[in-house]
DNA sequence: TACCTAATTTAGTGTAGCCTAAATCACCAT
DNA sequence: ATGGTGATTTAGGCTACACTAAATTAGGTA
């Protein structure tokens, strides 16, 4: 069996997946954006672009000065880390009893390392599942994405009922207020209020107390709109001013 | 909580830990047979060597062309690496169903990636065995290692009752092989016959068909004496003639 | 149009770990 | 004592991937 990714190193991947993630798949991810997410210099950045579109087969699509986007090739490697990276979320805290917001960073660092037959076991195991605990969707073998909703809170307006779709793995004491809260991927949850446009949002549970969140940690909140009578993005487009 | 071992490496752990298997834990280690367990160059040794006992605190202490040993801080690690090894490979035999010939690769790779949390997890779940699929004991948290046998098949005389104590696992077509005549860790057998000095060994189930292993099979082979008339290695001791 | 600023690239380095080829060392047997 | 042989080290290089500092480019604004 002729390794598909001999190419591949723990780094090359990396930067798969940030641009991966960036672009979302299809557009085109910038230098310093890049740099940033892989805490990189972004010369750093240009040097492993300039050698990832030079592979055969290339894995990115680069010109200078004007971005980057993933080939498909890239896109698939990138796709196959991610599907490591959430079906290990799933079964660190499945299988072994980890709590939501402590699956990332080992996550992270397991991704690049197991073996095809590892990811086709727990998946087996875990009765292949469609979302992580965060509730990010878990790409499929064939490099399908299941379907998630995902308007920001930040968007939503007050009075609005919302059903959680997913919330970022990355900050673990976000995640842990979070939790403490209730507030998991499928909990529905009314929008009390916003105070200010950066003072955070203000939620509730069916009948219980309210309860607010910052901004920083409400932009990382992604919802499904329940009732919606209009979400701030629409008066945004249209113009309105309430 | 400072990290115990920011020193080291996926490489660092390769070396201590084949230093550690050629020394016994406490004796020295030559540069070539190093060489030949990492495949790579000798002088990679030496160049590996050199840094490992000038780290703060040292790793090994060496001499050049005196070979090594590994100071307290490089046994303790290389232990630890061991440990994860011989866990990782418990539970991907007993949690997800891998086989015993094929747990050796995968626990290769995480040995190193793993965290300690991640390392008590699967111990606690796996209720803190003792050994490994293939029979080899697993370190404990302290560093003590359970007690083993582990007589040299090949020394064995003929007509002798033998519990299977450990068998190496780093030969995938031997393990299938002894899988399939039933040979596992603690199964007793009868050595039947030894034809000749490098022809193998013949050996039999409680009262089976007897079937042959080669001699460089049997010398993956480590047995607890049931019924000892007499080991070859005493009587090479003892200088005696048959 | 000319400029300013942020984004990006170039140039020059550094570290880790590997390699080959060419010494040199240790030890054993004569 | 000495010569040979295998083990080991030295010398010199290579690749991957990071860094800083100094250019350069893009795109918006005066």
């Amino acid at each position: 069996m002729p390794k598909a990714f001999a190419q591949s190193t723990e780094s090359v991947d990396d930067y798969l997946k940030a641009i991966y993630e960036i672009s979302g798949g299809q557009g085109k991810a910038g230098t310093s954006e890049i740099a940033r997410r892989l805490r990189v210099a972004a010369a750093s950045v240009t040097g492993m672009l300039r050698k990832l579109s030079t592979l055969s087969p290339p894995l990115v699509r680069y010109e200078k000065n004007r971005g980057v986007s993933l080939t498909l090739v890239g896109q698939r490697r990138a796709v196959e880390i991610i599907r490591h990276h959430r079906l290990l979320e799933c079964f660190l805290h499945h299988a072994l009893g980890y709590e939501w917001h402590e699956v990332h960073a080992e996550a992270e660092r397991l991704e690049h390392f197991i073996s095809e037959d590892f990811e086709a076991r727990i998946a087996a195991q875990l009765g292949d599942p469609l979302y992580d605990p965060h509730g990010h969707p878990i790409p499929r073998k064939d490099g399908s994405v299941p379907r998630c909703i995902d308007t920001p809170l930040p968007g939503v307006n007050a009075g609005v009922a919302v059903r959680i779709s997913r919330v970022s793995d990355e900050d673990p004491a976000a995640l842990r207020l979070l939790a403490s809260h209730g507030v998991r991927p499928n909990v529905v949850l009314h929008v009390v209020d916003k105070p200010s446009r950066r003072s955070g949002v203000v939620l509730r549970h069916a009948s219980q107390q309210p309860f607010r969140v910052s901004a920083a940690v409400a932009a990382r909140i992604a919802v499904e709109v329940l009732n919606p009578p209009q979400t701030a993005t629409h008066r945004a487009r249209k113009g309105m001013a309430q």
